[in-house]
RNA sequence: GCGCCCAUAGCUCAGCUGGAUAGAGCGACGGACUACGAAUCCGUAGGCCAGAGGUUCGAAUCCUCUUGGGCGCACCA
């Protein structure tokens, strides 16, 4: 599909490399080596519709100074098609475009006719991409920094997915080591004291209520089987019940917030498939693995790691990354191109080590991208809310999306670049205003949505894109929100290529404001039947692109608020 | 001690990968509902982009150092 936005860009840019051409074939330019074009779209519109800086990066290399290059330059200048409405050069040599309005009208029949997917290219070209995240321990409720990880996992695929990608999203499941192990003794205590046998509870076990609760399930299933067993009589049936019973919470509270999964991919199933031992052998015939003070290690420091690291303990057992090898070299067999991991950002020393495991198996370190989410502060009141994981004492995905929503956590945890700390204040989550930046963007779908049904109501005709006259969309507010229309597709990219979902909140917030302002200064639906027209298919397209975009988040559009 | 991330308006944050006069929201102050939804809009005030050097036509953005915050540095996961 073609675009509005890019195919005036690349017309643009034609455009000037012919200049650029002329002006050498003249002995104007020496043009020894060919300056790259950029163009962009200035912030400030008296800057003009596209604007080039090329000028003043080949002054040096020219020997003229950027003005008289643009002089020159824009002397060469053919416009064949007709799209350049003005040019100027300005300050030290930029080149500022001023693109005819029409033009730019056009994007809205674009639109019209691609919908929702307008905006969405295939960049990826149907490669296949994985997105891991949330990938808590299945050894209690999700808190609000997976629910950050799972609303920025999921609004990554749904974009890389956007612009053509084949995406999948997958949770790994840490039910073979120690967390699972303590789990299982924490159960196995509370079941115990349930039943009157006053077993010691684990030094490091998990002291949330909700052990209790489970232990009461297990009681329920199994009665009083277990009572006074040594734990290591069952301790499997204990870490069973208690990963399952932690899976299905996990399970149940990420689909009330939206986030679907299409692998669960359990690290149990790594080690009983032998695919751990199977890897190290490999890692040590490609020779990144050596063996050591009786521990076998992985060679990473060839890799830019700061130090090896040990695979294989002394005593025989693999150590977490041993699992993490397997996992990786797995995920690398099924044909991922690229591999995107989402962690918290407490874990970005183990990127090194990860991104070595990788290269050991021969793919190229940036096959794995790794997107660090800094932890979420709750606020009430204004206070920070004390969480403290070890005394099972922390605010859970399930109450916050209780309490304010699934929409507007979600957008909240989309607000911020991933790498910066966010601060989640739920009164102000709870309230309808402009500070809640949902509800603004929500409000302006609603409102649009609320013109077409009083449009309806009184029998007004909607033109389709044959019969609207789109010149009549002449008013300054118009303008802004066409060009903000045309700007989806490439911020759409951008946000695709940084890996930057938050982009697109920012986007929709400028053209919400956009829409607002533009609905309080003129009526849509007026006397004049041609320009009531033009404004509803205007105000169509703009329904569409919050849509899209919004859809992308995964938060609703709602009709009516 | 070593490494990573962060520092932008009173507060919470953007800043399109080096461009022109650094932008929003909230809060403050002042305005706008006899018209399609006021969950909205308009205006005013607010800044040495933590500090100091450097790179170049040009730096909030890149490099170095300093200060101040967060997080890592296991034969834990």
């Amino acid at each position: 599909m073609r675009l509005l936005l890019d195919s005036m860009k690349q017309t643009l840019t034609e455009i000037l490399l012919e200049a650029l051409a002329r002006a050498k074939s003249k002995g104007e330019l020496k043009l020894d080596t060919q300056p790259v074009i950029t163009l962009e779209t200035p912030k400030d519109k008296n800057h003009g519709d596209m604007s080039s800086t090329f000028a003043l990066a080949m002054a040096k290399i020219e020997g003229k100074p950027p003005r008289k290059i643009a002089e020159i330059v824009l002397a060469n200048i053919q416009d064949e098609e007709g799209i350049i409405a003005k040019t100027e050069i300005a300050g030290p040599g930029f080149i500022n475009f001023f693109l005819k309005q029409d033009r730019w009208r056009k994007t809205l029949f674009d639109i019209d006719a691609e919908a929702h997917e307008y905006g969405l290219k295939d960049i990826g070209k149907g490669e296949r991409v994985q997105v891991e995240f949330v990938s808590a321990n299945p050894t209690g409720p999700l808190h609000v920094g997976h629910g950050r990880g799972a609303a920025v996992g999921d609004a990554l695929a749904n974009l890389l997915a956007a612009v053509g990608y084949d995406v999948q999203r997958e949770f790994y499941i840490n039910d073979a080591g120690r967390q699972v192990r303590l789990l299982a003794q924490s159960l196995y205590a509370r079941y115990q004291q349930a039943l009157g046998n006053n077993v010691a509870f684990p030094e490091d076990g998990y002291h949330g209520e909700y052990i209790a609760e489970v232990a009461q399930d297990l009681i329920k299933v199994h009665g009083n089987t277990f009572l006074n067993k040594p734990l290591e009589e069952c301790a499997a049936i204990f870490t069973d019940f208690g990963k399952d019973a932690m899976l299905a919470d996990i399970r149940t509270d990420l689909e009330a917030f939206g986030v679907r999964f299409d692998v669960w991919f359990s690290e149990k199933t790594l080690l009983a498939d032998n695919s751990v031992q199977r890897s190290i052998a490999e890692l040590r015939e490609r020779g990144y693995l050596y063996d050591q003070d009786g521990a076998q290690w992985l060679r990473s420091t060839a890799f830019g790691d700061d130090k090896d690291r040990v695979v294989v303990k002394k005593d025989g057992e693999y150590t977490y990354l041993a699992s993490d090898i397997a996992y990786h070299r797995n995920k690398l067999a099924r044909g991922f191109t690229q591999l995107v991991n989402i962690w918290g950002a407490d874990h970005h020393g183990y990127i090194p080590r990860v991104q070595a495991v990788i290269q050991a198996f021969g793919h190229p370190k940036d096959s794995l991208h790794v997107l660090l989410v800094q932890l979420v502060s709750i606020l009430r009141h204004g206070q920070p809310v004390p969480m403290s994981k070890r005394a099972g004492n922390f605010v859970t995905l399930r109450d916050v999306v209780q309490d304010v929503g699934a929409d507007v956590a979600r957008y909240i945890f989309l607000t911020r670049k991933t790498d910066s700390h966010l601060d989640f204040d739920l009164d102000i989550a709870k309230e309808q205003s402009r500070e809640n930046p949902v509800y603004y963007v929500q409000y302006a779908h609603a409102r649009i949505a609320s013109v077409f049904r009083e449009v309806e109501t009184r029998n007004i005709p909607v033109p389709g894109r044959d019969a609207v006259q789109i010149d009549l969309l002449d008013v300054e507010e118009e303008q802004n929100i066409i060009k903000a229309l045309a700007k989806y597709p490439e911020m759409i990219e951008e946000a695709a290529l940084a890996y930057e979902p938050h982009r697109i909140t920012f986007f929709l917030q400028d053209l919400a404001g956009l829409l607002h302002n533009y609905y309080f200064k003129h009526r849509i639906i007026t006397e004049d039947l041609a320009r009531t027209g033009a404004r509803l298919f205007l105000m169509k397209q703009v329904k569409t692109v919050i849509q899209s975009a919004l859809k992308i988040l995964g938060v609703a559009a709602p009709e009516r608020m």
